[in-house]
DNA sequence: ATGCCGTGGAAACCACGA
């Protein structure tokens, strides 16, 4: 089986884009990332005439997440991530599809660091950790898929220099991120992919796609049942490279059955 | 280089992204 990672910049404005990736790439679980729709605007009949189930949690404006499973119908487990009554944005969900739970998360991004919005960038990692712990715990199949907004290592990122004092790359954030992945979980694109420079999102300026000046920052984390199963993953670039692309490509990973 | 592009919401500019 094929699941899938997708931050779709505003899916009001990607929406014939996203439709006609699902057709060619017919992952059977898709992950989505930056709605920027309410949620009442959802393109829900859209999404179900194109043969996917969908639980999503949207927002005004910003934010945004989905759950799509192809065929079938999943069950939502949470909407948001626990350990923060305050935090009301739509960033994260987590679903039962057959027997593998599903989450799709949009970590903050924490820019300008230091700042407020790097603290709420870390606290958000510190709940994360903790929920992630218990998932891992139940012993079941699961993959918390998302844009993390984090850059892991030197090799993630075309040009390092450049963004070590970025919320993405600093070493608070990289270090938050290894100590999630140290938990047990499996970085399932690295993990495919050990040496080779893999990019998932490229800015939007300066013909960043044409120089292939990327990041990494789209992961998949796989819970040890779920890793051993584990027998591929890419990135869709040819989608980035399209006319009114996100800036993000899909990235996808196989499973064996 | 530090908003150059793109999106959405509100109001013909602004916030926000990474």
């Amino acid at each position: 089986m094929k699941i899938a990672t997708y931050n779709v910049n505003g899916i009001t404005a990607r929406l014939p884009s996203l439709l006609r990736w699902l057709e060619e790439s017919h992952p059977d679980i898709a992950c989505l990332q930056e709605l920027k729709a309410p949620q009442e605007r959802f393109p829900e009949a859209a999404i179900r005439d194109a043969g996917y189930g969908v639980v999503w949690h949207g927002q005004k404006g910003w934010n945004g997440v989905a759950i799509l499973a192809r065929g079938a119908d999943s069950i939502e487990r949470r909407r948001v991530l626990p350990g923060d009554p305050e935090d009301l944005l739509s960033r994260y969900i987590e679903a039962s599809v057959g027997d593998i739970i599903v989450a799709s998360l949009y970590l903050p991004n924490g820019n300008p660091a230091p700042g407020p919005k790097f603290d709420y960038k870390l606290r958000w990692f510190d709940r994360l950790m903790l929920h992630a712990a218990e998932l891992l715990a139940s012993n079941a199949p699961v993959v918390i898929a998302g844009d993390y907004n984090v850059i892991p290592t030197d090799l993630d990122v075309y040009s390092p220099e450049r963004w070590v004092d970025d919320a993405l790359f600093r070493p608070e954030v990289r270090e938050a991120y290894r100590k999630l992945v140290a938990q047990g979980w499996v970085d399932a694109v690295r993990a495919m992919h050990p040496t080779e420079r893999v990019y998932t999102f490229w800015k939007y300026l300066r013909n960043a796609f044409e120089r292939d000046a990327g990041l990494r920052i789209d992961h998949f984390l796989l819970s040890p049942p779920l890793a051993t199963r584990l027998t591929g993953a890419g990135v869709d670039r040819d989608v980035r490279a399209r006319e009114k692309a996100s800036d993000h490509a899909p990235v996808w990973i196989t499973i064996a059955d």
